[in-house]
DNA sequence: TCAATGTTGTACGACACCGTACTGGATCAT
DNA sequence: ATGATCCAGTACGGTGTCGTACAACATTGA
């Protein structure tokens, strides 16, 4: 038999798939680049591929009625995009945003399920991805309801860090504030805060870590939960 | 060939099994009483069994360090406790508690994984469970960050009627302070304006919903979107 | 270079909810 | 029956966050 090649890029669910099942199911990935504050998925339209990324972060929202949202999980080379739809091609799919700008891999839904039906190897990565996000959301729903502007906002900062393994990220307060559910003025209250502190620097549309310790010291334990689910994605 | 039986009781994933697989799969089932309050899942043990609701409601909690806690789901008959060990056998399991008592159908863990690997009519019917339980907690974390406590309270009594199908339910302010996150007296007050616009009443350790229409009025938008889903279960 | 747009700074009254504490009534166990 | 325990009623100062609004600054495009 030909040897597996397999997968040797950034994506953490592909590099864990058995090379043969890689080589036989994923050949017809295709790399996009995302752009920062696309919709990948959302709303109307019918979810046609998954993604699996190699580099940025992306976020899974709940929006309301009236227009307000909520984050509710984050994704980066860790995951996938489209994991609902894998589980239920039922359910109707979340939002998914990205935060920061990046490559993903695409690949027809269809194609995919099919993978995670034939293949055992293939469902483990993914079920475990699966049991991943929703220990996160769980975590989140506790979170929003008991911890500070100022520990959520360290926490975020933190946990788009830790996908990104940069210190500097394109953000404006604004969105900052649509993903954590609060008011923009909040957020540049909390911010102006946390710059004082020297725990980060800011400027038009751009954050910049300045002092990760200083910034896990202050954020929730919700935080630490989240790089301790991400060590285990490895 | 023998002709299949499958199972004739309440739950609606195991109804939902291919007869042939629930006979061959599912015959060690045990049925348990579950009493008031009672933790089925949580902490420190490890999860040795699943269970299938048949009656009653149970909630899964977020726990933080300090003790304070959160519901972040909640299952009746339309789905079972341990779907998270089902998927991924290394993640901590949440904390799962007895709401209103009834009867469960129990098995080891170990046995419904094998099932759940080896039949594909098995795994579409806990998959699609297990998307609505994240569908549920994000928008649990949706709900805890943008509504208020009337809201959130309507809401809770609503998604615990829906699924227990009976207007009266054994709770104290207290504990339902512990479910929604906030203060036992906020609760009080709460319920007391429910009671006085005649949607509630309540005494002594047990609510009473008399006005299902008013309460549903009332409630935010996350309890039809969840009567929804639970809809969709069938 | 100038206007348009996007981003951040700031202010202020309103209010939902918190933390805490104490009371009285209901229920339970012996 | 009677303590002990659980549950609900109530109060009050404190505060985190809201809603809103406007101004100042940075960036972009024509």
């Amino acid at each position: 038999m030909a040897s597996a090649i397999g997968y040797r890029g950034k994506n953490r669910l592909l590099a864990a798939l058995p090379a043969d099942d890689f080589d036989r199911y994923f050949s017809a990935l295709e790399r996009i680049t995302l752009t920062l504050r696309s919709v990948i998925q959302g709303a109307a339209q019918p979810v046609k591929h998954v993604y699996f990324v190699e580099d940025g972060v992306s976020s899974v929202l709940t929006i309301m009625d009236d227009g307000s949202a909520v984050e509710v999980g984050m994704i980066g080379s860790e995951g996938m995009i489209g994991i609902a739809a894998l589980l239920d091609g039922g359910s109707a799919p979340p939002q998914v945003i990205v935060q920061i700008p990046g490559t993903v891999l695409r690949m027809p839904i269809a194609l995919c399920k099919c993978a995670f039906d034939e293949s055992a190897g293939v469902r483990t990565v993914m079920l475990r991805f699966a049991a991943d996000m929703l220990g996160l959301s769980t975590q989140t729903a506790a979170c929003n309801r008991l911890h500070s502007i100022e520990q959520r906002c360290a926490r975020w900062l933190l946990m788009a860090y830790d996908r990104v393994g940069s210190e500097t990220m394109p953000m404006t307060h604004e969105f900052l504030a649509y993903m954590l559910g609060v008011r923009r003025a909040g957020v540049t209250t909390t911010a102006q805060e946390l710059q004082r502190s020297g725990l980060i620097r800011y400027r038009q549309g751009q954050i910049v870590i300045t002092d990760l310790e200083g910034l896990k010291a202050l954020a929730c334990e919700c935080r630490r939960l989240d790089h301790e689910r991400l060590n285990r994605m490895l």
